[in-house]
DNA sequence: CTGACTGTTTGCGCCAGCGCAAACAGCCGC
DNA sequence: GCGGCTGTTTGCGCTGGCGCAAACAGTCAG
């Protein structure tokens, strides 16, 4: 099974690259599919690997001792995810779902030193990924803190769509299977609430659902929501 | 003003540098103080620079675009902050201000790519910095997503009083001044609900508040009320 | 010592959003 | 085509915690 260069020659993470050294890079790599809702590692796991994601979505979720779950962030095509070797941790922080079939490089985590001395610029973009994935979630803690629940889903909406939005005839469509469960888990509210809210703006036109999906038909709209301040 | 290598030398960012080492570093660095309340540097602002605090406490704050403060974290000695030149960052995403009286070294961020190159220790131990942090952060989420006030705030005075507590007389003090208004914006509630809480848990002999102090003197009972789950 | 300022406490009323429950609707396997 | 399953909608009542307001108490400058 070779992989071809031109599957990373276009990533943001090997930008930059020489052919030869995305050889090496893919030299080191395995492909491998998983299949709907398989587990690609596991909160708490030994952290052996490093992931990257050619083709599909991935939920990363934390469960708490309680049992509790929240959905951290989705994985696009072409990120990093599982880099646990990067900040040198040795189990995983989350658990990786994949949320539809996914394809997924997966390299052993002695590879990473290696890549670090001799490609420095993939080492760089990891810890640009890291960075700002802390942004991120530091921005959530402010929303979280800040925001009304319908401010939050509407913000929430329109990350996901701005990143993984397809467009269709009825507006911008999220191009994998979401539930409003999902959602409530991004957003650290309930399953009713998202449903109430949904239901309302659908009422408005500025979204449209179906079965685990979901099309924002007037994201200017939903804008508006999202940036209504709370009334002081 | 010559720095002398034993500021830093036991200090876990620099663990395993030999002496000479430590008078490369420190040859770059300026040390300077900063009093009480003042900003070591803004949100927003051009990041030229990054730190590492040796004496004082630090409050990280994030202002919303609608003025809204969120305290992030609390920095403590010896550890390195406003390090955006590694995670490629051009501007600071927060302000650092001083809690207390601060002296604070601070390296041009040209410093970096050399101390990378030439002491990779140094950034091994910044990156896990910012993994550690990440990981709070998530940790700050799911806490807010699943756990009720009381929780909350019992787990961040905790936290605190584990990183920076000082023992007493009475039990663990907070030993820099730290408002209701301060717990509230680290906690994502309000200054009233923090009193409350606060005086409750005195009548239970939990804590003992003063001015801008929290003396936690009963941590064992603090944690069953941090750890006692929602009523299902 | 005095006044001003900053931080804290406490009471009261309200409401956003949750918990619970029940009905409903796509979708899949057989 | 027929269950059964998973995901969605909606109603209803309740309450945790917020907003508002007012009184109170250390602390510091002059």
């Amino acid at each position: 099974m070779a992989l071809d260069r031109h599957l990373i020659a276009r990533l943001p993470a090997f930008a930059g690259l020489e052919g030869g050294e995305l050889d090496i890079v893919l030299a080191r790599a395995r492909s491998s599919r998983f299949p709907k809702d398989s587990e690609i590692f596991s909160q708490g796991e030994e952290a052996a690997s490093f992931f990257l994601l050619l083709a599909g979505h991935i939920r990363v979720v934390r469960t708490s001792p309680a049992g509790h779950q929240v959905i951290a962030r989705y994985i696009n095509e072409g990120e990093l995810f599982g880099i646990a070797v990067a900040i040198g941790r040795t189990t995983y922080p989350a658990s990786a779902v994949a949320a539809v079939d996914c394809v997924v490089l997966t390299w052993p985590n002695a590879a990473w030193s290696d890549f670090q001395a001799r490609m420095p610029s993939v080492a760089a973009s990891a810890y640009q990924t890291i960075g700002t994935r802390l942004q991120e979630t530091q921005a959530q803690v402010m929303e979280m803190s800040t925001q009304q629940v319908e401010q939050r889903i509407a913000h929430a909406l329109l990350r996901i769509v701005s990143q993984s939005g397809k467009k269709t005839d009825d507006g911008i469509e999220i191009d994998f299977p979401i539930t409003r469960q999902d959602i409530a888990e991004m957003t650290g509210t309930t399953l009713h609430t998202v449903s109430r809210l949904l239901s309302a703006w659908e009422d408005q036109g500025l979204v449209k659902g179906g079965r685990q999906q979901v099309v924002v038909t007037n994201p200017h709209g939903l804008m508006v929501v999202a940036e209504n301040r709370r009334s002081k």
